[in-house]
DNA sequence: AGTGCGGCCTGTCCGC
DNA sequence: TGCGGACAGGCCGCAC
């Protein structure tokens, strides 16, 4: 599943390729994505020239002369850089296809995704005004998670994953920060100190730089723009290690469900 | 205003 | 072996 980490990996992988390529054709093979695509696009990007590609949260930003295309990868989308005339495949709902040779291919097979189209400021559209902050920005502090946590009452797995608070940490690193910062996932945010906020700042930092290292997590369907997978689920303490030891001190690891989200913790590391 | 949950999807896994 | 059902999850948008 696509989080910062892998999100910018993606982004890092294909800006080479794509930037200064020309649209020669896009195909929209299935519009029906979290949003309907608009059936403009084509019309849209025929001959348009990609200016370039960032990041914003869990967003991937292609821009053009004309406007921005906003890709979400939601839970199994990617996006690859493939020779134009490789074959298309099943959920390749959106080829770009470049002058260049090359092919950028949306692929989703449960089109949680989504691939919109903005003429403003990209940051601006409803999707990203209201973002929190990068989480790997200096803006990212523990004074200012203390000062946003302080009498709310919800648990913290819930209040780092909301992207209205900081942006990109999803359901792997949230319970990986909280292991690493030794605090429970369901401690109710208005309890947490300065301290324990600097501390949990640091490691959601730690652990997403070392993610992006790897390459990202492969847990079902993610790949990089290379078709590859990433390196990262070698190195998680506690996602998915349900009945296994901690690696720290040997208690078994606890799987509970918070906000619907299947959460794993260290009931002695973690307090 | 803030919180919580329904719904969108398909591949995978499990039990019968 | 084949089939049905549960489950996985990001995030918007609605209901309370």
């Amino acid at each position: 599943m696509p989080e910062l980490p892998e999100v910018e990996t993606i982004c890092r992988g294909i800006a080479a390729s794509i930037v200064g390529a020309k649209i020669a054709q896009v195909r929209i093979n299935q519009h029906r994505l979290r949003w309907p695509v608009p059936k403009s696009l084509p019309t849209k990007l025929a001959h348009q020239t990609i200016k370039g590609i960032s990041r914003r949260g869990k967003y991937l930003l292609i821009s053009f002369p004309n406007g921005t295309l906003i890709a979400h990868l939601g839970m199994t989308g990617t996006l690859q850089v493939l020779p134009e005339k490789s074959p298309t495949k099943k959920h390749d709902h959106i080829e770009i296809t470049l002058d260049n040779g090359k092919c950028i291919r949306f692929n989703d097979p449960r089109r949680f995704g989504s691939m919109v189209w903005t003429e403003k400021d990209p940051l601006q559209h409803k999707l990203l005004a209201q973002l929190g902050p990068e989480p790997l920005s200096p803006d990212f502090t523990g004074e200012y998670l203390s000062l946003k946590a302080k009498n709310k009452l919800t648990a913290i797995k819930t209040f780092i994953m909301n992207s209205k608070n900081v942006v990109g940490v999803g359901n792997i690193y949230a319970s990986e920060a909280l292991f690493l910062a030794g605090i429970k996932p369901t401690t109710i945010t208005k309890k947490l100190s300065l301290d324990h906020c600097k501390k949990l700042v640091k490691t959601i930092k730690q652990v997403l730089l070392a993610s992006i290292k790897h390459g990202g997590t492969t847990f079902r369907d993610y790949k990089n723009s290379h078709g590859e997978h990433g390196q990262f689920k070698t190195k998680l303490q506690v996602y998915d290690r349900a009945g296994m030891p901690c690696y720290r001190c040997g208690t078994t690891i606890k799987t509970i469900r918070i906000g619907q989200r299947s959460t794993f913790y260290c009931p002695k590391c973690q307090r």
